[in-house]
RNA sequence: CGGGGUAUAGCGAAGCCCGGUUAUCGCGCCUGCUUUGGGAGCAGGAGAUCGCUGGUUCGAAUCCAGCUACCCCGACCA
């Protein structure tokens, strides 16, 4: 599977597509920028979706479902946000197909043309405060928290697997609020939340603060992002939420009678994180090997591979393994016994390691003799003979112990790789050389942002929440600045 | 949309310049035997309208024209 496998070093972007693919994560579809995502990457899929739709509900969010398709004229009621996505909006124009006249096969009946155009949907803010209106009227019916877990359509012009492909699946969350405030409190209770997530489960290391204006959602008045540093020093955007003020309330007229018995704008929130999660996981911690991932959503977390010559001593395998799979599972443990007799033990092991799998089990006629097991892990590749007693703790506390290890890993790495630049010549030579988080001055205008962008390519990641104040100068403008903000080229 | 490139078996490639029987190789796939503690070996086998359409020719994967699709670089972006 590892044969003719790029490294890192050797060519990261080719690297990461043949990860993708060759771990069996997702490929290639037969529709332009959009991918099939294969049943492993799914069930990694599906796993985030279970513990984050946990969180949602443990904060009193509820899910819903909204259209796929938005009326076009609801775009245009937010002037910012058509501005926005108006560049990669899909459009649905005709609802009918015939047989084309000359018999060749079938064409698009010109007949069957919509009144109005519909869009499929870049986000939902539009249809869903739409639709708001009429379920609000007094701060008796607030706050609404809703969830969606949706497919969206971004019609980009340039696509890579999993991380900027044009459809995609996300969650998107829409809140609506009776005071500033508390749609604030929303908005920022909801970055803790991907934080936690993005930490604690992904074992991935983000930066929390507040975007430039340049970086705004398109209709937010503040953008919360947490941001991760990936292997190649590039910065990646791992989760948004929005503070969207009135703006789309005043758009789709959504008033409420507060408790003054005065009528009021209603105060909303929004915040998504997307299948681009799954890009951001491979590339924090996986390496030339192949996939590595943390414990807590690896599908298979441990593997037992059995090693044999003949039947018999299969079975004398099995009798000491399947009662101590069932055993792990009992403790939650997800386990996999690779039993397939059409495969050596060999290719199993540069099978399971290249799918990531954080932990492999072997056991042959030797260990069956002397009471032990073989115990690779793959976040190191260290092999190490326990005896089979109380494999179960050992295997919890190995699982537990990858986990702390990656996310430490990926930490020491971020810190290694942010670094304070002083000067224009300091910056420009850091992001030249070695890429990563800068830490720099900066004068506040999107003036100089823009430029630093265009004579650069590096962009404002994140204005940090727990930024210190520290005066000093704009690295471009030369301009007072009273606190460094977070540069880096990013994806 | 601008610039560059590619299209031959499930995948990756050779053949094309200089037209000539049955289109070649590696991986993968199928069958059998031997194997199995880091990607097994041997033997046999299946699998291709050479991207599409038309032209030149006795004869086209190969030469010519048109079309289509995909990839890379740039402008847009979670």
């Amino acid at each position: 599977m590892a044969k003719n496998f790029s490294t890192r070093e050797d060519n990261y972007s080719q690297w990461y597509n043949d990860l993708v693919i060759k771990a069996d994560l997702a490929e290639y579809s037969a529709v332009r920028g959009c991918m099939v995502i294969k049943p492993y990457g799914f069930a990694i899929w599906e796993k985030m979706q279970s513990v984050l739709d946990g969180m949602f509900k443990a904060t009193g969010h509820s899910n819903a479902y909204f259209p796929l398709f938005i009326p076009k004229s609801f775009f245009s009621r937010e002037a910012s946000h058509v501005e926005g996505f108006a560049k990669e909006c899909a459009v649905v124009t005709h609802y009918r197909l015939k047989n084309s006249p000359d018999g060749k096969g079938i064409v698009v009946d010109e007949d069957a043309r919509l009144e109005e155009e519909y869009i499929v949907r870049p986000t939902s803010e539009t249809i869903i405060w739409d639709t708001y209106r009429n379920w609000i009227q007094s701060y008796r019916d607030l706050p609404i928290l809703v969830n969606q877990w949706a497919n969206v359509v971004r019609w980009e012009m340039r696509t890579r697997l999993f991380l900027r492909t044009t459809e995609f699946l996300w969650q998107e969350g829409h809140t609506a609020h009776a005071t500033r405030e508390e749609a604030i409190a929303e908005t920022e209770q909801m970055l803790g939340i991907y934080a936690d997530f993005a930490q604690n489960w992904m074992a991935m290391p983000v930066l929390q603060g507040v975007k430039s204006p340049n970086e705004r959602f398109a209709g937010a008045e503040e953008t919360y992002c947490i941001e991760a540093l990936m292997q190649d020093g590039k910065a990646l955007q791992a989760g948004t939420s929005h503070f969207l003020g009135q703006n789309f309330a005043k758009a789709f007229d959504v008033k409420f009678l507060n408790r003054e018995n005065k009528l009021d704008y209603v105060w909303a929130s929004s915040w998504g994180v997307s299948t681009r999660l799954m890009g951001a996981l491979v590339m924090t911690h996986s390496d030339d090997h192949g996939l590595v991932l943390p414990p807590k959503l690896a599908p298979i977390q441990v593997v037992i591979v059995p090693i044999y010559k003949k039947e018999e001593e299969l079975q004398s395998i099995n009798a000491v393994v399947l009662p101590m799979k069932q055993a792990l599972e009992k403790e939650g443990v997800r386990v996999k016994y690779d039993d397939r007799d059409t495969f050596t033990p060999g290719f199993k092991f540069a099978e399971h390691e290249f799918r990531g799998v954080p932990l492999r089990l072997a056991i042959g006629p030797r260990d069956l003799q002397n009471g032990t097991i073989e115990v690779a892990r793959r976040d190191t590749l260290e092999k190490e003979t326990y005896q089979m007693t109380d494999i179960g703790i050992k295997v919890r506390h190995l699982l537990e112990s990858i986990q702390s290890n990656l996310f430490n890993k990926a930490l020491t790495f971020r810190d290694d790789n942010t670094r304070y630049a002083n000067s224009w010549d300091e910056f420009v030579k850091l992001l030249d050389e070695k890429g990563g988080f800068i830490c720099a001055h900066w004068d506040g205008t999107a003036e100089t942002e823009q430029k630093i962008k265009d004579e650069t390519k590096a962009t404002i990641r994140v204005i940090p929440l727990d930024q210190k104040p520290e005066p000093g100068k704009c690295i471009y403008s030369g301009a007072p600045s009273t606190a460094r903000v977070v540069f880096a080229r990013a994806y």
